[in-house]
DNA sequence: TCCAAATTAGGACAGTTGACAATTTTATGA
DNA sequence: TCATAAAATTGTCAACTGTCCTAATTTGGA
């Protein structure tokens, strides 16, 4: 938990002046164990009462916290859709390095994320949830957006000639591209060991790409 | 139903003369309806009852031909994945085309069945299930490794002068990469209608970055 | 026709789930 | 100190889950 934000405290609650509202550190506790829970052993497994016994609470405690279970839900993944939003709005301002540079920065720092445990583990129950859910449907779906903003203004920066369309395709091909990683990530063998050669043709992939695009 | 392979008696038991054994309609259709309940509502959703009642049939009944629920997902999983290796099992032999042509046609093969609903669906709930069922991820990562077979096949033609490694990893870049689009295809927008012009994007990028490769 | 096997139906079981209500404990502030 | 609200406990509820068992029915072959 070092240097983690607090889901609840740092990102659906920032910068509140005197302190947290009583409970809020619960709520909190909560929702880091929903989350580790969903990480770990699946949405399935992600049951009310296995959250309670986790937290070392009982079950009538957390549904006092959250009434339903949708409402834990819901507020799990408003935070943890934050702190991505959180997290890739830092790269966008990075000046004086060129635009390539900074591309393969920015693909470096989502790559190294989309290797990480919890991504890998997180999204694909995220996709299969917004599959028949319509609230998680949107939330990941805005997150994608705000995702792709960096890296189409990067785009724009290198390719000014370009129309706005052709510029929201090269960065709708990238980012899917690289969100294809995460995977592919999870699996061990072969693709593990071989992420990062794997990462740095994706790179060189997609600087040339935007080089060379010629509009039709 | 017109055309599309049967799951169990034209996959499971592909031509097997006399007919088939008794029952073997009764276990098709359960799979058919449970597949089908997989990917209009999930998992979750996905119970015994459930799949007894869609089949019209009694619960008695559906434990009569699959005693446990494992059994029906074990032999459903086998089924899905050995439809889509039949699928890609037929690209591989195209004789008298160049190369590239070949990878063109595999590639807008491969995307035009990521666009299908079905794809799109069912792909994300397995990889959900694949992060904590051995088996699942057993089966998924089978299926891409006999994916990328032809693939890398074809990457072999196009640059007989790479290590066998480096033809790997383009390969995996190439079929992650277009895994990628199976979870933007999902979202209507603004991604659906752009689909043609970044399926384009990444034939095009699939192509340079193999005619280009420079081993490190 | 008739027997035996395959299939279907129906019921019951223990376990789990989300939600709710009544109650007690704890913390807070005047 | 004490009243008040917040927090946590305990128990209950109907609904649902997968599994199992037995009886009835249908089917196919001799």
């Amino acid at each position: 938990m070092d240097g983690v934000p607090k889901l609840v405290t740092d990102l659906l609650m920032p910068g509140r002046e005197g302190g947290y509202a009583k409970g809020y550190e619960t709520r909190e506790l909560i929702l880091r164990t929903a989350l580790h829970i969903l990480i770990e052993e699946g949405y399935r497994a992600m049951s009310m009462r296995r959250i309670a016994g986790a937290c070392g609470m009982r079950l009538g405690n957390l549904t006092y916290h959250y009434p339903t279970r949708e409402d834990l839900v819901r507020e799990l993944l408003n935070a943890v859709i934050s702190s991505y939003e959180v997290e890739f709005g830092a790269i966008v301002h990075a000046p004086g390095l060129e635009p390539e540079e900074r591309l393969t920065r920015l693909c470096n720092l989502i790559i190294e994320d989309i290797g990480s445990k919890k991504t890998t583990r997180l999204f694909p129950e995220l996709w299969a949830l917004a599959n028949h859910d319509a609230f998680v449907y949107e939330r990941v779906h805005e997150l994608y957006d705000r995702a792709r903003a960096p890296l189409i203004e990067i785009i724009a920066e290198m390719r000014p000639d370009l129309p706005e369309k052709d510029r929201l395709d090269l960065g709708l091909f990238i980012s899917a591209s690289m969100e294809g990683l995460t995977v592919f990530a999870g699996y061990q063998m072969p693709f593990a060991q071989r992420m990062p050669a794997v990462e740095h043709i994706a790179i060189r992939s997609f600087i040339d790409i935007v080089r060379s695009f010629q509009p039709a």
